[in-house]
DNA sequence: ACGATCGTCTACCAATTGGTAGAGAGATGA
DNA sequence: TCATCTCTCTACCAATTGGTAGACGATCGT
C-alpha cells in the first residue's frame, strides 16, 4: 500500500497556488515548502513539473465534474430552478476555493497539450449542457438563443466573478458570510433573468 | 525630443505578452526578442520590471478608460440600448485583444502595489457605473438588485467571456468574422435580458 | 536476521532570471 | 573640433529555476 498523504498535500497545496497565482509563477520550490518538505521529494511522488501540472488539472477537472453532475442529477425539472441549483453547488466551492475555477482558466495559458486533456475531461459535461440548454429552448422554457454561445456565456459569469476578487472589491464586496450570500442570491437571479423566456 | 518608438513598442509587446501569458511567465529576454532588441535596451527605457509592468498596465487602463468613457458619453437615454453601446465599444478591443482584459485580470496576481494603483485608475469608471445602475433600478428602468453586484456581474461576463478562448472552443465557437459577430449579439442579448426590468 | 524497497534527504548542475557596469556608435551644440 | 548626450550594445553577476545522482534511515517480506 502507497502512503498517499504525502502525494495528495502536495497536489492540494499546487491546486491552490496554480489556481490562484498561476503556473509559471510558482517554483516547486515553493510549493514544497508551503508542503513542508523538500523540492526533491516532490520530484520523488511526480517526475516533472509539467506531470505535476496535468495531475493537478485532473483533479480540479474531477472535483468540478463531481459537484456539477450530481447538482444535474438532483435537480428539479425546471430548468430555471436546475440552474439555480447548480449555481448553489458550485457557488460554494468556487468561491471559497477560487483557485478551482482559477486553475481551469489556467489551463489557456498552458501548452496545447494539457489544455488539450483537461478540455477532453470536460467535453461531455459541457456538450450534455448544451444539448440540455437546446431541447428547453425549443420548449419555450428558456431564453432562446445559440445554446453553445449561450452556456459560455453562463460559464463565463460564473467563473469570472468566482475568480475575480478584484472586480468585486473594486464595488465595495467584502467576504463576509453575509456577503457571500447576498453575491449568490444575486448572481442567481442574474443568470436566471439572463436565461429565463422572454415574456 | 525623445525618440519613443522603442519605447512604445517595448509596451506594445509587453502588454500582448503580460495579458495573454501572465506576468511572471514573461521574461525580459523574452520581451525583447520580440521587440528586435537586446534585453538591457528594455532596462534601459524601464527601470526594472516592476516598472515596466506599473506602466503597461496604466497603459491598458488608459486604454479601457477612454473606450468605455466614449461610449458611455455618446451613447443614447435608454438604459437598454446604453449598455448594448458599451459592449458593441468594448467588445472590439477585447475579443481583437484578448490581453486588455487579461493584463486587468492579472493584477489580482500581483504585489498589492501595482493592484492598488490600477484600481485607484478605475475606480471612478465603476462608481459612475454604480450610481447609474442604481439611479435607473430606482426609475424602474432596470432589473431591481444590489448595483454594486449587478455592475460586477456584467463586468465578470464581458471579461471571462473576452478572456477564456478555451471556454468558447469547448463548444465549438470559433472566431472568424461571423463568429465574433454572433458571439457580440448572443453577449448583448445576455446582458439586456438580465439587466432588463422583469415584466 | 537480512536484503530489498520506500520515502526523504543532501549535494550538485546547467539554464534562465532580473539586474549592474560600462563601452561605443551616432547625433548635437558650443 | 570637441565635449556631451542619447541610445544600444557586450560582458558579467548572484539568485533561482527544474532536474539528476546518490546517500541514508525506516519498513517489510522472507
Amino acid at each position: 500500500m502507497v502512503d498517499r498523504s504525502t502525494r495528495e498535500r502536495i497536489l492540494e497545496v499546487s491546486l491552490d497556488l496554480f489556481g490562484t497565482r498561476g503556473v509559471d509563477a510558482v517554483s516547486l520550490d515553493e510549493i514544497a515548502r508551503d508542503v513542508g518538505v523538500r523540492k526533491q521529494t516532490v520530484l520523488y511522488w511526480f517526475a516533472s513539473k509539467d506531470d505535476l501540472v496535468d495531475e493537478v488539472l485532473a483533479v480540479a477537472a474531477a472535483e468540478l465534474v463531481i459537484v456539477i453532475d450530481a447538482a444535474l442529477r438532483a435537480a428539479p425539472d425546471d430548468p430555471l430552478d436546475r440552474i439555480d441549483a447548480i449555481v448553489r453547488a458550485v457557488f460554494r466551492p468556487a468561491v471559497r476555493r477560487p483557485a478551482l475555477l482559477g486553475l481551469i482558466r489556467e489551463v489557456s495559458r498552458l501548452d496545447s497539450v494539457p489544455a488539450e486533456r483537461l478540455r477532453a475531461r470536460m467535453q461531455s459535461l459541457v456538450d450534455r449542457a448544451v444539448v440540455y440548454l437546446a431541447a428547453e429552448m425549443e420548449a419555450g422554457r428558456l431564453r432562446r438563443g445559440d445554446p453553445r454561445l449561450v452556456a459560455a456565456l453562463g460559464y463565463a459569469t460564473l467563473t469570472g466573478i468566482a475568480t475575480e476578487p478584484e472586480a468585486l472589491r473594486a464595488v465595495g464586496w467584502q467576504a463576509t458570510a453575509s456577503g457571500l450570500r447576498a453575491l449568490r442570491d444575486e448572481l442567481r437571479a442574474f443568470l436566471r433573468a439572463a436565461l429565463a423566456p422572454t415574456g
